[in-house]
DNA sequence: CTAACGTACAACCAAATGGTTGTAGATGGG
DNA sequence: CCCATCTACAACCATTTGGTTGTACGTTAG
């Protein structure tokens, strides 16, 4: 997964408003006027909501007439978890070469010598 | 969690450069300045990217002379996991656990034989 | 003591975010 | 057809975010 779409999942998450939307849209057919009466904000406001979830792949949109039924999607959670699996990944594969790195320039970074 | 420890949590990981501090500080010994010479930018904006993630509590700071030593809290990849799950539970309880596993094995369509 | 280092913090700025209202385009019902 | 409904999208506004620079303060080295 890009550092982008890691950032688009993230920040779509990092909001309660959305994190709600996802719970309620987990079964689909709900449309987005019908879950704008959910909360205390506007349509639009909530339309932008949705748009985020999308771009991060949190939900996806289908036509049904004119309404546009939002849905959860069910891997979701799992693409989540899967981004913080490579976080702790990184970071434990790394740890017994990880010194030599934090101590150079990225400017001057020459793998083949470095302190020990 | 409260709605806004996840807010929080989730808004600090949603930006490439802190998952990088996060990796780079599982050890711990690594001072703000010493961080702050790994990436394009100045001291002052690291030490507000580090400030991001100690409010979401997944760094803590420690003194060591005239240095403030950064230090990953090993528990804090759990903690998003948590987070993660309490939003799937919330999923489950709504859904009365039918329709997610419908979606994967549309055969066996029994919830008296299902897994779980 | 003085100088250099590491940090903290304030002021400032551009861009993104989260909200609003208004307008216009599809679609379905009477 | 005409009208109400649902959606899309633009323009606008206040606040936050992510960056900068500058200044002040504590600590260590000489």
């Amino acid at each position: 997964m890009s550092d982008e779409a890691v950032d688009r999942l993230f920040h779509a998450l990092a909001d309660a408003t959305r994190r709600d939307i996802l719970r309620r849209c987990v079964r689909g057919g709900m449309s987005v006027s019908r879950l704008s009466e959910a909360y205390p904000m506007s349509f639009a406001a909530v339309q932008k909501h949705v748009a985020v979830l999308e771009r991060a792949g949190l939900v996806t949109k289908q036509r049904r007439g004119r309404e546009q039924l939002v849905r959860t999607d069910p891997d979701a959670v799992g693409r989540a978890r899967q981004a913080l699996d490579e976080l702790e990944t990184a970071w434990r594969g790394r740890v017994d070469r990880m010194s030599r790195l934090l101590a150079e320039d990225p400017e001057k970074s020459d793998p083949t010598e470095g302190p020990d």
